[in-house]
DNA sequence: GTTGGACCGGTACTTAAGTACCACCGCCAT
DNA sequence: ATGGCGGTGGTACTTAAGTACCGGTCCAAC
């Protein structure tokens, strides 16, 4: 955030610079003061856009940074647990989810009954809803 | 789209003819070129982020636009299964579903069945994540 | 006017999901 | 070394979900 302001800071000041230089030298002494003008305003019109669009990028990676939070600690879900509930979020059933984690379907179901105890949660698609409501599923 | 290119072209058009104003008759025709630079660089960027930010906007408004498609047609879902498959997604189970929808359990499992073989699923926790996969739910 | 589809509701059934225990193992922290 | 926790797996059970029919009403199109 910061370090997108200076860098664009730089290159505005580069860009005054330049108009100095261009103006009282060698390079285009003759322009008017209607070329310079929009000369000017078409760069600083790409550089507002430039800038929106690297700041709009930046939020949205924090965004997605922050939907898989440490949340899942504080309601004491386990790795596994969550790796099941993952799985629960594609769509599959316990059987499935069993397959895919090398466990049996009485595992799955332990996790699941403890996910949806620390979910407060009474259904599978229940606590998709309700993990995504909290940031820990996208 | 178009609307907002007319009125921000419209509105650089404005501030250019301001300058002519402004340099040829009586509000400021003592402003050294190096500040009439600045406040058009000024301004450009302000313009820039601003129409930058409006295209976002109706970019993202327009995403979710087509992400409620014409599929639902095409996959032969009538309006209220397309009712009970939202109810679906918000992790609801089939009693707490007909009670919403006024209609008894009964019709709501024939609705389910139906979407079920409509969207190719086995369960409805399948059925929620096919039908975001084909952009017909958030 | 009858045919077809959407909607509603029911019965009877099978299967999946979820609950409530219990037991065993491995780890690592007190 | 003992207790707690995570992971695994089991049995026995209840409840929810899903299937496969059926019948009926309403409405629009042919």
């Amino acid at each position: 955030m910061k370090g997108i302001i200076f860098r664009f800071g730089l290159l505005a000041f580069a860009l005054l610079a330049l108009f100095q230089l261009s103006k009282y030298t060698l390079i285009a002494p003759g322009f008017s003061d209607e070329l310079w003008i929009a000369i000017f305003a078409t760069l600083f019109l790409t550089l507002g856009f430039v800038m929106s669009r690297q700041l709009r990028k930046n939020a949205a990676n924090d965004a997605i940074d922050d939907i898989d939070s440490s949340r899942v600690e504080e309601l004491g879900i386990s790795q596994r647990e969550y790796e099941v509930l993952v799985q629960i979020a594609t769509g599959k059933s316990n059987k499935e989810i069993a397959d895919t984690l090398f466990v049996s379907e009485s595992t799955i179901k332990t996790h699941v009954s403890n996910l949806l105890s620390k979910l407060d949660a009474r259904r599978r698609t229940q606590a998709v809803t309700r993990a995504k409501e909290l940031r820990i599923l996208k």
